[in-house]
RNA sequence: GGAGAGGUGGCAGAGUGGCCGAUUGCGGCGGCUUGCUAAGCCGUUGUAGGCCUUACCGGCUUACCCUGGGUUCGAAUCCCAGCCUCUCCGCCA
């Protein structure tokens, strides 16, 4: 959520920027609202300055006549306050609920646009194999193996999910376990988080835990939803903090549960789009001055380790439209995927945001500036280290040999304990 | 799941209907004292909203004593519900 005051004091850059990010928005009503809101703040301030000079001037021994003059006015002016108040619930209602459909400011540098087209591709790191045979996409490949199985998923839980067996449950491990190594020896600290999480707390993440187009699945009548990313725990694990020392780096791991709503029609084969992964986040709380250069960092991170998995990439910098509520930029990793359409394609393994202080004015997250007094927002940003499905993808694709068993990259093999899944 | 105790400012800990945004101690900050240190003394010290003023400083006001309701002219204080913590018992991966 952006702050009320800026927006309102800056109506023409953020009317650009709604405009920019196909984000549709209502300045005037907002303005409208914001007045009645202050009236209606200044009124109840002052209804309540009154009933408590009618509640001093009260006291035991005062006469009965006098006492009764008070119980009227008093209760006059509770009944005035009470709708008031109640007044003012349904403004500030509509009013924030308006504020938190303005997406976060953007980055000067990025692309402005309409579609994935308009995103900058800013570098790429390898090519796509050539393979002397043709090669066979993950679905293919997990089956023959015997280390996934999509039937038995859909089976005891419905489209879109799956069982690993076998060296896939190894494999699972082993790139949850490189990247957790990863991550710790570039200063995060590792957390598993909870895949539950409240409602309040999705909510100042960016997610809507309701409502028909949601992403996330929610726990009937718990007030807790299944986590669509580890961002949302580790967005709420320092909520309502007054942070000391910035960063903080927090590397988490989670299973990832997503509804897919509205994702009909986009490639979905296979492993790319389910309703459940396990996943490996970054998270970072940063003072505003370091946030810009901590984004390059998370993506710098993500290459090596796409890098070390041997896997071709590019990053790409997201245009205006493709950032979502609560990005000021974001940078995506697209793997190569030799079996995604017909001659290969990349596809999303990767995504990295600066949130600036978006999430954390909603989720209360502060930090005291030693030069300044008082408190200011924290900037929140994060990256994913592994998607274990995603990356699965890439490293059976890429890695796969003619008989369609799939050697395993040099810098994983510690963890597999093995260096090839053969074909049975 | 059952029984008890409890949740107050950065921390400790008073406060059982109006004099309480809240005694006091510790800590923090500023100053005095001091050869240095320790000690002592004086002052100061929460967050958020609204209005006004504004270059800056600031002024007025409201809210916040776990959360949400209620009683009352008036609630940290009384009542109800919930959440959390601690102790004991039971159950369990």
């Amino acid at each position: 959520m952006l702050d009320l005051k800026y927006v309102l004091s800056n109506l023409e850059e953020i009317g650009k920027n709604c405009a920019n990010r196909r984000a549709r928005c209502d300045l005037a009503a907002l303005g409208a609202l914001a007045s009645k809101r202050s009236m209606l703040i200044a009124k109840s301030d002052e209804l309540r300055r009154r009933q408590k000079e009618v509640g001093k001037s009260g006291g035991p021994a005062i006469p009965e006549e006098r006492k009764a003059m008070l119980k009227e006015e008093g209760r006059r002016l509770r009944d005035e306050l009470a709708s008031a108040a109640a007044e003012l619930e349904s403004v500030e209602s509509s009013l924030f609920g308006m504020l938190r459909t303005i997406p976060n400011l953007t980055h000067p540098a990025a692309p402005v646009g309409g579609s994935e087209e308009d995103n900058r591709v800013v570098r790429q790191s390898g090519n796509p194999p050539r393979f002397s045979f043709k090669p066979r996409d993950h679905v293919e490949i997990g089956t023959m193996l015997d280390i996934i199985d999509f039937d038995s998923g859909t089976r005891v839980s419905g489209k879109n999910f799956y069982f690993l067996k076998n060296q896939g449950v190894i494999l699972e491990l082993a790139l949850v376990r490189f990247a957790l190594d990863a991550l710790s020896s570039e200063g995060f600290e590792l957390c598993s988080t909870p895949d539950l999480a409240k409602d309040e707390i999705l909510d100042g993440i960016g997610f809507s835990p309701r409502g028909p187009e949601t992403q996330v699945f929610s726990v009937e009548g718990m007030g807790l939803s299944l986590i669509g990313t580890a961002e949302i725990t580790l967005g709420g694990m320092l909520s309502d903090r007054i942070l000391q020392k910035l960063p903080v780096k927090l590397g988490g791991l989670s299973h990832c549960f997503r509804t897919e709503a509205g994702a009909y029609g986009k490639a979905s084969k296979g492993l790319y789009r389910v309703h459940q992964f396990t996943k490996v986040e970054m998270f970072v709380y940063a003072s505003p001055e370091q946030s810009d250069s901590i984004l390059e960092d998370l993506v710098a991170i993500e290459e090596r380790i796409f890098g070390s998995l041997e896997i071709p990439y590019r990053i790409v910098d997201c245009c205006t439209a493709e950032l979502g509520g609560p990005a000021y930029r974001k940078y995506d990793m697209e793997a190569w995927m030799p079996g995604r359409g017909s001659e290969g394609e990349w596809g999303e393994v990767t995504s990295a945001s600066n949130c600036t202080n978006y999430q954390a004015r909603r989720l209360k997250i502060r930090f005291k500036d030693p030069g300044d007094k008082g408190t200011r927002f924290v900037h929140t940003l994060n990256g994913t280290a592994v998607a274990v499905s995603r990356a699965i993808i890439a490293v059976l694709e890429n890695h796969q040999r003619e008989d369609g068993s799939v050697s395993i990259p040099a810098a994983l093999r510690p963890y597999t304990g093995f260096d090839s899944i053969p074909h049975r």
